[in-house]
DNA sequence: AATATAATAGACAACGTGTTAATCAAATTA
DNA sequence: TAATTTGATTAACACGTTGTCTATTATATT
């Protein structure tokens, strides 16, 4: 016997399952309200007496895990983490909880950043890492101060973008080959590498 | 007096120019034919005469600026230019003409890149990026090999992003304040420079 | 001047939307 | 157990957008 609240939920959920599953093959403005109702198997009444629309769903299914991403971020570095730790690559930590909460949101973070998914919610998560960046360094080292005369909005898109593409490919990548572990690694390589390193073009001295 | 071709050219132009002028407020699936015909100012039924309907629109938009974006790659990099020349820098021209080529088309691309934009198109041309880097490394080492034990596709996701980032953060930067030749500078040092030399956390000896 | 073609204006059915009212079903409460 | 509350269902409705069509006007071509 469920609760009430666990019929609302259960109905929430379904809604918010298929969702995931028509926006695999459907971009968000082919997806209609009937799609969502007629696979989560619910009327569609009963879709509006739980959201406005097929907009107010979408935000709401971005504020949810958008909110939790921040959380993670709040609470993700350690405090006693240092400037001499995080030159020494002791932000693998940090990487390892983003990669868990990718991995645990998988489906979902696939549709939203996937090709039928939502430019405005990379971007506003793209936004929280960049935030996040700066504040540690500016935590870690008094005053963020950029090198290279690179404009900080650039600096910052540059270091975020790393992270995001490769977290990115591997939400496309159907064969799911890659472990966790193997995923942190990778970012970790991203950052400590430059592209031209990556591609094997250059070679410092 | 404009010649028949001349009147349609002038038809299909204002309707794109409505697409882009209206894309900067809606996203794709909140724009309306009635929308594009009403900014551009011809009659509903015209728009119908030449594009089957919205996506067809959008997709004649895409394959237009993705075709173009593709001749450049194909004929940006100078035959002249060899590994050494790569390994110095001389990356340089290419990278001029893509920075010149999104400035010619800069409206459009904000569009299709920003947050109202289309997922698929930014997957499109990052693709198209990825295949000419990947060609040209063959065509300059032989054979394309990559150090660091990365996944190939990681490794061109990475360098391709880097190049993508900072065009998108120059797209979508209003104030519009960098060159066209700061703007090639930026890029230059996003591919020589790693991300954390970028934040200038390390320091390499 | 006659002809061909682009553009217009209006009407039309089809479809998805969002709302409402009546009803059913299940959990909660007395 | 019985009464009540609340979530879910069903069907109907007006509304707006869509894509099509026809008749008509405007303009370029011959």
């Amino acid at each position: 016997m469920a609760t009430h609240q666990e019929r609302i939920t259960q109905t929430e959920t379904s809604i918010v399952d298929a969702l995931v599953t028509v926006g695999k093959k459907k971009s968000l403005d082919q997806i209609t309200v009937s799609d969502l109702t007629r696979i989560s198997g619910i009327s569609r009444g009963t879709f509006y007496l739980h959201y406005l629309d097929k907009e107010d769903l979408m935000t709401k299914v971005k504020n949810s895990i958008s909110s939790k991403f921040q959380i993670l971020l709040d609470t993700g570095i350690d405090d006693t983490m240092n400037y001499q730790e995080l030159s020494s690559g002791q932000l693998y930590p940090m990487i390892e909880k983003i990669v868990a909460f990718v991995s645990d949101n998988k489906a979902l973070l696939g549709f939203l950043f996937g090709s039928n998914g939502d430019p405005a919610f990379a971007s506003i998560i793209t936004d929280k890492l960049q935030k996040a960046i700066l504040g540690e360094l500016k935590r870690v080292k008094g005053t963020a101060t950029f090198r290279s005369d690179l404009p900080k909005n650039y600096a910052l898109c540059i270091v975020t973008n790393a992270i995001m593409s490769v977290v990115l490919t591997w939400l496309g990548d159907d064969s799911d080959s890659l472990s966790e572990e193997e995923l942190s690694k990778i970012i970790m390589r991203a950052l400590y590498l430059s592209p031209y390193e990556v591609l094997g073009i250059t070679s410092r001295k």
